[in-house]
DNA sequence: ACACCACAGGTCCTCAGACAACCTGAGAGG
DNA sequence: CCTCTCAGGTTGTCTGAGGACCTGTGGTGT
């Protein structure tokens, strides 16, 4: 089944689609191995490079996924459905309280994992934020939620970093209005009392219990505030 | 700026997160034209046919659009990424860590507000679970899965719930690999061991403690035999 | 009979080189 | 001023080669 001997469009753009059909039209159920790419150029009438690029297309897509070794394997009949919009619409206060779990657990982790690299990026975060307390409302959020993600990064699991990746943009939403709400009053506090600069030197330590402890300390007043805002 | 000497992951998945983040970071607009494949190759330290894959990926992303004899361009910032995909692609012993983290932390939760009705919905899981023990494994797992979803729910919490359902699709595949692998072992256990009756006790009297901790050594086993299983 | 181990084959991964097809902008010519 | 030609740069495509990795197979020892 050669593909078209004059070529229309790129050659990658055909192959893409035609793999995509057999994929999507139900040729290839979920879980299917994929003939090998030798194999797909013959069939296709295209070099193997060709071949190649039409896969990773379908990987970026999510619909496929190679595995080195074994071969490429059909992970997905079509393109799914969004997250971020529910979290949108959920109450401020469940989605913080699942934000309270995962980093909280994710500070322990770090405390066990954290690398030289991680604790340098710590260190710009914190001093970003410190330098963002001067700023308005929106950039010492981000500042703020930057601070964290890179806490949770330090756990060196991608699942959990792009996970709170997710929920950062409902945070910041909610977050500036607090913010706003309560002024300056919580963005300095008395030396000794700077929960974040203590939450990263317990990362440092490697006390995964006192990193846990502040954290939870922290966001748990947040939460109240939030719980408190809306009643 | 040379990627990694040393492999973790292919060369290509590297230089396609690299390129993804210069974009979803706002380094390079909607509407720029990126640095030709030989410059880019240059400057990742990578050959050219590596860089094309991994522009091609981004290309199925949504994210660049190649124009033959012009450039390829930027056409999206967001990363239309979904969620589920994202997780079928990573590895399964880093899913399962976060799932250990979202679950022990919900049964938590359950175990202060679970409602009348969660506790029927469990007895009724923890009872289709059993009855499934006879059955094939795919349906064995769906039980299984379906009892942990009812624990998560039983923590009130809609954002939790929708975040275990997120997860649950890719457990399922990793499971029934392991429950192939292990046979009947793990399915049945002796009276007084059997976990997840003991879990569901736990909920009910609202002993929080005892819920997690029978929940962490369930879960941290089976983690066990991820890692074991890869290596 | 079972468990463990080395090996071979297949598969994906990466690179280098070459040529074709194509677009864009600069300069020559009208 | 407009048009045309053309050179340079860019993506598109193929080939050949070798490396890294996984998996099933067969042998070996217990």
């Amino acid at each position: 089944m050669p593909l078209g001997a004059l070529r229309p469009s790129p050659l990658v753009e055909q192959a893409t689609q035609h793999l995509r059909a057999q994929i999507t039209q139900g040729e290839w159920p979920v879980g299917t191995r994929l003939p090998g790419e030798n194999a797909l150029a013959r069939t296709l009438g295209v070099g193997r490079s060709t071949v190649r690029e039409a896969l990773r297309a379908l990987a970026g897509a999510g619909l496929v996924q190679a595995r080195q070794g074994s071969g490429v394997f059909v992970i997905a009949t079509e393109p799914a459905e969004d997250w971020p919009a529910r979290l949108r619409r959920a109450a401020i206060t469940d989605v913080y309280e699942v934000r309270v779990i995962v980093e909280t657990q994710a500070v322990r982790l770090a405390a066990a994992r954290r690398t030289g690299e991680d604790l340098a990026a710590l260190d710009a975060a914190l001093e970003a934020r410190e330098r963002a307390a001067e700023g308005d409302d929106a950039a010492f959020v981000d500042a703020d939620i930057a601070l964290h993600a890179a806490l949770v990064a330090a756990a060196g699991n991608p699942v959990l970093a792009d996970l709170f990746a997710e929920f950062a943009p409902a945070l910041r939403e909610g977050l500036i209005g607090l913010v706003e709400m309560l002024g300056l009053r919580a963005r300095h506090r008395a030396p000794g009392q700077e929960t974040h600069a203590a939450l990263v030197a317990a990362v440092r330590r490697g006390d995964a219990g006192a990193a846990d402890g502040i954290l939870r300390a922290e966001l748990e007043e947040t939460l109240a505030h939030l719980h408190g805002g809306r009643a």
